[in-house]
DNA sequence: TTTT
DNA sequence: TTTT
């Protein structure tokens, strides 16, 4: 017993599709890759404003990776429920780097999906395969104004 | 409406007294860290671990600000509640760096004592001067530990 | 400073259409019915089970009655923040009866629609009139299988 | 997969020690009676209100009951999360009653004591039997003024 | 990069 | 009564 609590709930929509790696010892975990947005009106100019807020997702929860596997895509909107986590790493220049992401492990862990994204074939099985999703371009992987 | 939700739920304890600060236009802000921990068995060894995560927290909210100003100090429990917000600036080497603060601000943020810690004289004004802070004596939630 | 916390977070849809209400004072007041649902497959039976709970909520915040007037209907889905409460009434033969409810009102309350329904017309501007509704039927507002 | 969110949050004391009792395949389940507290300035009159609401907590999970029996007793501060469900009953002139309760049981339950309450030994191991319990003072809590 |  |  902690006395304490950790808990970040989100819905937004997915920026990309989920990607799936394995760890070492050959468990599957998958990163997401999330937006939520405001908009408001500002109160001088009265002009409508948005911000667009992303967040990193790591999913450890055997069963919330299948999910994410199987049934999100790029612009699937979710319900997900993790703890906020700090990451410490190293750079290429050897200056200590902090990464914040919201880690779905354990109890309290939740992932629901809000909406059905059109994807080709869907899946009637749980555990079916995903429908083979097209090689994503090199500028998906290299894009840097994705800010982590 | 966007259709989006950004919270986070915090119960931690200070590691430090808040810090006070005031923006160009004259506002406050507060500046908390919150320390959240969680305990389990190792399945493995069996023995018991803990693991302590610190979080950033800014306050913007005027009333929430007088309330960190006025009743919290290092070990004070709370409750909070805001968004995640990542914020990037580029550090002294000209590299681009973010940092990810849980914000309170606006609508659906809030800040609940959840203990008295001791303080000489305590407040029954909202509005009153903080009392004199003694030297905080060395305590359990070490200043080198946290990590920023 | 009360120490407390008093929070339900909801998303599904809506029963029926918003239901709303003017009180004495003149002020606006809209009554929603909201259906959350889980399922699971049963341990021994193997056969996949539903449940789905209903819930009373009771919008107060004048900005959300708005939202439920001019942008839900029966089928919306939304997600919804609001504190329980119970209030207490006497029935006709002079019992006292408790209704617990979800109440939006204030800090802390929140109505995000999650879905587009079909509606008739649709509205551009927050402050537009509703769509004509048709009539309810006498059915919807006697059924008596509704537990509240 | 349900799309549907179902989640209560709660800060606040018990208003008596927790109620266990057995089911009749021996399980053990608890009933707490949890009051969350608000204040505010009436903004006529400028007093002082508060008004505390009741809640009727059930838990099912086997590890949550144990925390309940073991650490919990009038008085103590919690933290809990639970869902909302709605039962249905029959009093004794056989008319249809429903009570909603908080309901701990399955993934996304939580319980975690906020504070200490002075027990007679208190309980280094988690099994140990808890600790005879002195005879209630009177409190502040009245057990009169809860409805249920 | 998402979405409204 | 909703929805998947």
């Amino acid at each position: 017993m902690s006395g304490s609590l950790n808990k970040v709930c989100l819905i937004g929509n997915l920026g990309k599709d989920p990607e799936i790696r394995s760890t070492q010892d050959g468990r599957e975990i998958a990163n997401l890759t999330v937006a939520t947005s405001e908009s408001w009106k500002d109160k001088n100019s009265g002009e409508r404003k948005e911000r667009t807020e992303w967040h990193r997702v790591v999913i450890f929860s055997e069963g919330l990776v299948k999910v994410a596997k199987n049934w999100l895509a790029k612009g699937s909107k979710v319900y997900l429920e993790g703890q906020l986590q700090t990451r410490k790493w190293t750079d290429q220049s050897g200056v200590d780097r902090y990464s914040t992401e919201v880690v779905l492990q354990g109890y309290g862990a939740a992932l629901t999906m809000l909406n059905k994204v059109d994807r080709d074939g869907g899946h009637e099985e749980d555990d079916a395969p995903p429908a083979q999703r097209p090689q994503q371009p090199p500028s998906e992987l290299l894009d840097d104004e994705i800010p982590f």
